[in-house]
DNA sequence: AACATAACAGTCGT
DNA sequence: TACGACTGTTATGT
């Protein structure tokens, strides 16, 4: 399997023997907590995409602090982009392309922690999950509850259909609203859509899917906000599913809080993914994927 | 009419 | 032991 590691962007003015000893601790305590000890992330390299690996952080203790530093409710942050997230820098996104056999993915770091931290805390107020019907599932015939929840939002009418439930689209929250914006402003397309997912922790999860539903525009990728706990993310081409005709690697990589994943075209033909379940990784993580659907 | 399945359960190896 | 990787579903929609 390729495990793509992204190392995040070096800050200036960061002392790098002091975050090297945090790390350390952070892990200590992680061991503690869980029991569970993370050992140093083997690191495999795919030929044409070299990463480099970092430390991977765990910590969400800080979120409740920054949420009220930043006091996201004050309302005419929302009212311009540029007030609403002052150190969201769009103009320098340090981007890392991954491209094989048809997949095709473009990932960075587009908020800063306290921004991200903020938004989980807003998020965490503001949005309402589906319950009863909504939030079951049907597969191979048999109703399930599905393993995190979910809710949608979109521009008026729209909805949404998968497996068995058709969502509709609630209007923008102003804070999904200005998430919305900052991602079309970054992508340069127009998303009309948003699916949340809300992982309470490292036993939520979803199955290997492809997004190819009718209504959704092929040509716009499907963009992917990861906010809260870093969890793994994997993609498996269909040929290298059972009965496996192609020896393909999975490609995994982890979805870092604040981060951007774009699934460009023609990934969604060719390629599932999956966010397995982590029993080490116990916080919350939220995730929005914004999608351009075409009116019926 | 093929064909796929956003879920789980069961098995196996570590 | 518990977790992760891997299989095989199963009866409906499309």
């Amino acid at each position: 399997m390729n495990r793509y590691i992204v190392k995040t962007k070096k800050q200036p003015g960061i002392d790098e023997g002091a975050l090297k000893r945090k790390k350390q601790s952070v892990q200590k305590f992680h061991d503690l907590k869980t029991g569970v000890k993370i050992t140093s992330q083997k690191q495999l390299i795919c030929e044409e995409n070299i990463r480099k690996v970092d430390g991977v952080d765990h910590d969400t203790s800080e979120l409740k602090k920054t949420a009220e530093l930043i006091d996201p409710y004050s309302s005419y942050l929302y009212k311009n982009l540029d007030l609403a997230f002052p150190s969201v820098r769009t103009d320098n996104l340090q981007w890392r392309k991954i491209s094989k056999d048809n997949l095709d993915l473009d990932y960075t770091l587009l908020f800063p922690r306290n921004v991200a931290n903020a938004l989980v805390q807003v998020f965490e107020k503001e949005l309402d999950y589906f319950t009863g019907t909504l939030a079951k599932v049907k597969i191979f015939g048999k109703w399930h509850d599905i393993p995190r929840k979910q809710a949608t939002y979109g521009d008026p009418g729209l909805t949404y259909k998968y497996s068995g439930i058709k969502t509709p689209a609630r209007p923008w929250p102003q804070p999904l609203e200005a998430v919305r914006e900052l991602v079309c402003k970054v992508t340069g397309h127009k998303y009309n859509f948003v699916l949340v997912n809300r992982y309470k922790d490292g036993s939520d999860k979803m199955g290997e899917h492809k997004d190819d539903e009718k209504d959704l525009d092929a040509q716009t990728p499907i963009a992917s906000v990861s906010l809260g706990q870093p969890r793994d993310f994997y993609f498996r081409h269909q040929d290298a599913r059972p009965p496996k005709k192609l020896n393909i690697d999975k490609v995994q990589l982890q979805l870092q809080h604040g981060s951007l994943l774009l699934m460009n075209p023609p990934t969604n033909q060719y390629w599932y993914h999956a966010l397995p379940p982590r029993k080490s990784a116990p916080g919350i993580r939220i995730n929005l994927t914004f999608r351009k659907i075409i009116q019926n």
